[in-house]
DNA sequence: TGCACGATGAAC
DNA sequence: TTCATCGTGCAC
C-alpha cells in the first residue's frame, strides 16, 4: 500500500471525501497495527457551511480544521464518543472530511459503523488531534489493488439545524457495503 | 461561574 | 422517542 501524499488532501473537500472511500486507515498503537477500509465519509466545506464546526469561527476545539491539510481533527462529542476528521484544502480554509464508517481489515474489535464506534475500534482519541497523517504511526494509504466501487450520495447525518446546508448531498458511501452506518 | 446542547449510539 | 454523559462555547 502507498501512503497518501500531502497533495491528496490539499484539494477540493468534496473530491477528497469521495476519493477517501476504499482507502485504508492505519493506526499503530501499543505495538498493534489496526487497519480499516474507509466506506463512508462526510464533507464539511468551511466557515460558509453552516453544518461545519468552523462556521462559528476558530475556537480551541476546532483549531485543527483551520490548520494545514493532511492532519487529523479529533473531537469529543455527547460526553462519550470521539469523531475523526481529515483536514482538507489550504491552511485557513477550515474544511474537513468526517470518517463515518470502516470495513474491518486488521485487529479491529467491535463495530465500526458510525464515527463514534469507528474511533473506539481504532483506538482514536484526543491525543491524535492535530496529528500529521503523513506520520508513520497514523496515516491513510491507497491499497495496491483497488476494487470497483459505486458511490452513493446522501444528506449528512445529524445536522438538521443547518438549514439548507442540511439538505445537500455531502455524505458519501460505498453502495451495498454492509459496514455503512445508515444505508 | 453557570448552563444548554451536540457531526452519537443504544435501548425501548 | 428517550437517555447516557461531559466538554465546549457563550451568556451573565
Amino acid at each position: 500500500m502507498q501512503k497518501l501524499p500531502r497533495s491528496f488532501y490539499d484539494r477540493d473537500t468534496i473530491v477528497v471525501a469521495r476519493e477517501l472511500l476504499g482507502k485504508w486507515l492505519v493506526h499503530h498503537c501499543d505495538g498493534i497495527e489496526r487497519i480499516g477500509r474507509i466506506v463512508e465519509t462526510e464533507a464539511y466545506l468551511g466557515p460558509h457551511d453552516r453544518a461545519a464546526h468552523s462556521a462559528r469561527g476558530m475556537t480551541p476545539r476546532n483549531q485543527a480544521m483551520f490548520g494545514p491539510p493532511g492532519h487529523a481533527y479529533v473531537y469529543f462529542i455527547y460526553g462519550m464518543y470521539y469523531c475523526m476528521n481529515v483536514v482538507t484544502e489550504r491552511a485557513g480554509h477550515a474544511s474537513a472530511v468526517l470518517l463515518r464508517a470502516l470495513q474491518p481489515l486488521k485487529n479491529l474489535e467491535g463495530r465500526t459503523q458510525g464515527p463514534g464506534l469507528l474511533c473506539r475500534a481504532m483506538r482514536i482519541d484526543r491525543r491524535l488531534n492535530h496529528h500529521d497523517l503523513l506520520s508513520d504511526d497514523f496515516y491513510i494509504a491507497a491499497p495496491d489493488h483497488g476494487e470497483e466501487m459505486v458511490i452513493v450520495k446522501r444528506p449528512r447525518v445529524g445536522v438538521d439545524y443547518a438549514g439548507h446546508w442540511a439538505k445537500r448531498h455531502l455524505r458519501f458511501y460505498l453502495k451495498g457495503n454492509p459496514f455503512v452506518s445508515r444505508p
